[in-house]
DNA sequence: AAGTGGTCTAGACCACCTC
DNA sequence: AGGTGGTCTAGACCACTTG
């Protein structure tokens, strides 16, 4: 019945696995029951093995499924962290934790790069880069304070109106041909300093998760390093590993 | 020169996925200089094209190499995060970094799981754990106190000369059957109380990164809940992220 | 026009698990 | 014995980039 569209630009494997995914949601499939077969899926979605293979591989990476060599596929207990191994923003993130979110700016500008920042982004120290300072609020209160620092390929450039209508700074540098795929991140755990304690409304030297990293588009161009200083108090990072 | 051995239970595509990591540790391929062609790599290694591509995927998968469509494949700048994506433990994290570690066990013994672990191990209330509070250092100080439960297979049993012995508490799951191959986790930043920041020679109130999370077999069993509470200033999380 | 990676097919053998 | 997922082959068409 859920037959997949071979004229859409969309590959198969990838409408499989959200025919999949879709069904796997609305719990067609119970947790640690077996899913139909690799050779069930492609007689029902008339496909070839190796997509339906692709499709799995996908779901598996996803945490969503897991395989038993000789026994067969299952369906894991739904977990919302599975969802959160991907890369993704601070909006997509809040939103797939049910969480009102708002974002007010605090800088927007063009800037020289410093040593450091030039050095993360792979430039030539001095070369105009955008700083974007924002703080976020979830439910009312302050959660974050986020600093991005942005290289846009040449000739391309950003407004504040771009910014606020895109919604997510991620959307608006995927419109600019600059779409983020990969993430080198750490976090640790700091202090508050005074003027971030005021901004979050802390007192200062509570703790502050910071996140901090540099994105890369598909072609491993850096077009983006960030540092977030989260609240201790209201923010949990969640993560998905796998082997 | 460098060919595969076909009698090896190792796949294919591993080996090859191995044979092309030495050659990228080589330093044989330049970054963002081409690596060679699929069809290349086909002839030279006498595979087919599916094997060749369930290598690259790897090897992109670890961000090694980045793949466009109608120009070629890539080498990427040579970082020492790269490789910490996998799952890995404290005792492989730390190698990784050239860091003369050392654990001193504070408690081990079995005992009977409480509400929350038993929920975490998807155990009855009340089951057997075993129940391991290590204190880690690194350099000779205090670097993160570990707590974990662990749940093994009915019948097995652990002791304290075997976790010596093994070097590690992973290594030794390995032994059992129970190996871990993903893992759900959360980090978030925290203050230390007494009792923690006296083990780890801090003022109390001092930041601590908490990383939190369930350690499951390949069939979905978890195997382990743990709790690693790390020195806010000696730790740093280093995760490659991508889409 | 030629070459690249992205996708897809049909068919095959294997180790492993269940019956 | 039959079914499962894991691996591998040879071949094909496509969109895209490069000369």
């Amino acid at each position: 019945m859920p037959s997949l569209d071979r004229t859409s630009p969309i590959p198969l494997y990838h409408q499989l696995k959200q025919a999949l995914m879709a069904r796997l949601k609305q719990g067609e499939f119970r947790p640690d029951r077996p899913m139909p077969t690799e050779t069930e899926l492609m007689r029902t979605y008339r496909v070839s093995r190796i997509t339906v293979r692709q499709a799995m591989q996908a779901l598996e990476q996803d945490g969503l499924i897991y395989r038993v060599p000789g026994r067969g596929t299952f369906a894991k207990e739904p977990k919302i962290s599975r969802r959160l191994t991907r890369l993704s923003s601070f909006s997509q993130d809040m939103q797939e934790r049910n969480v009102r979110v708002a974002s007010r700016l605090l800088d927007f500008r063009q800037e020289p790069a410093n040593g450091a920042v030039a050095e993360k982004l792979d430039l030539a120290p001095e070369s105009p880069v955008w700083f974007i300072r924002r703080l976020r609020l979830a439910d009312g209160g302050p959660v974050a304070v986020n600093l991005s620092y942005v290289r846009l390929p040449r000739g391309q450039s950003i407004t504040v109106a771009e910014l606020e209508t895109a919604g997510s700074l991620w959307a608006l540098l995927e419109e600019k041909e600059a779409q983020p795929v990969e993430a080198d991140q750490t976090l640790e755990a700091i202090a508050a300093q005074p003027e971030l304690a005021k901004l979050l409304d802390l007192p200062v030297g509570a703790p502050i998760l910071l996140v901090e990293g540099v994105v890369y588009t598909r072609w491993g161009v850096p077009v983006e390093y960030f540092q977030v200083f989260n609240r201790g108090d209201r923010y949990k990072f969640v993560l998905h590993r796998t082997r």
